[in-house]
DNA sequence: CACCAGGGTGGTT
DNA sequence: AACCACCATGGT
């Protein structure tokens, strides 16, 4: 099959560097992973804002905040309840913790699992929170990866993400380049591929078809 | 009006 | 393990 850093030089030449995670500090990256989670990032902004103009964009003061202010806050980011209520238990554990700087230090794997095991934090938040908040060299596998690889596959069987993991990470280590792909991925699916089954429109089609192909005759 | 957005959780088969 | 309803607001 086709190489995901072809892949990563198409997506780059057609979309340009997307220069992900936009935020001005680390624990603002957390926030804006969990408010992202179904939801149009322009919703988020505003959201964003308004914790900054309350000065409440912080894990020490965001822990002893009343729910009922994050919610007013996080509104327009839909699902405000659940939210509101998981960016306290967020900002208790990083208080807890001992702060960012403390969670720098453990192993990619012992920090991934304690983000998992926060409520609202699945597989691919916590993988971006590890991408863009801590550096690490972590595949973050989403819905627009899922399709991407498959129609790169040229069938209809979808890859486990173990799989996507090995095929991403074989041509692609580095944690500005993995950090790129995702938003690449993201930028791509937004652009192109939204609806299934067919993304007639994509400028990748014929290349992708001619690249798999040569490989896969 | 229907459908979707940078998912995750809990319950049911 | 696979599937499902649900969370809720804003934009097209």
């Amino acid at each position: 099959v086709i190489e995901c850093n072809r892949v990563y030089d198409a997506l780059l030449a057609e979309h340009g560097r997307q220069q992900w995670w936009p935020a001005d500090e680390r624990f603002e990256i957390l926030v804006g992973a969990l408010l992202v989670q179904r939801t149009a990032w322009r919703n988020v902004e505003t959201a964003i804002v308004e914790l900054k103009r309350r000065e409440l964009l912080d894990a020490a003061i965001l822990a002893c905040t009343p729910v009922a202010v994050i919610e007013e806050c996080v509104r327009r980011t839909g699902f405000f309840r659940a939210k509101a209520s998981r960016l306290t238990k967020l900002a208790r554990f990083v208080v807890a913790m001992g702060g960012l700087a403390a969670l720098d230090a453990m192993p990619t794997a012992t920090l991934r699992r304690l983000l998992l095991d926060l409520d609202g934090i699945g597989p691919e938040t916590a993988d971006a929170i590890l991408l863009y908040a801590f550096d690490r060299p972590v595949v973050v596998v989403d819905t627009y990866l899922r399709r991407l690889a498959r129609r790169l596959a040229g069938g209809d069987s979808e890859l486990a993400d173990t799989e996507l993991r090995a095929w991403v990470g074989e041509s692609i280590g580095e944690t500005p380049a993995l950090s790129e792909l995702h938003a690449l991925v993201v930028a791509h699916g937004k652009a192109f591929c939204r609806k299934e089954p067919l993304c007639n429109e994509c400028p990748m089609q014929a290349s992708c078809r001619s690249a798999v192909s040569v490989s896969d005759p």
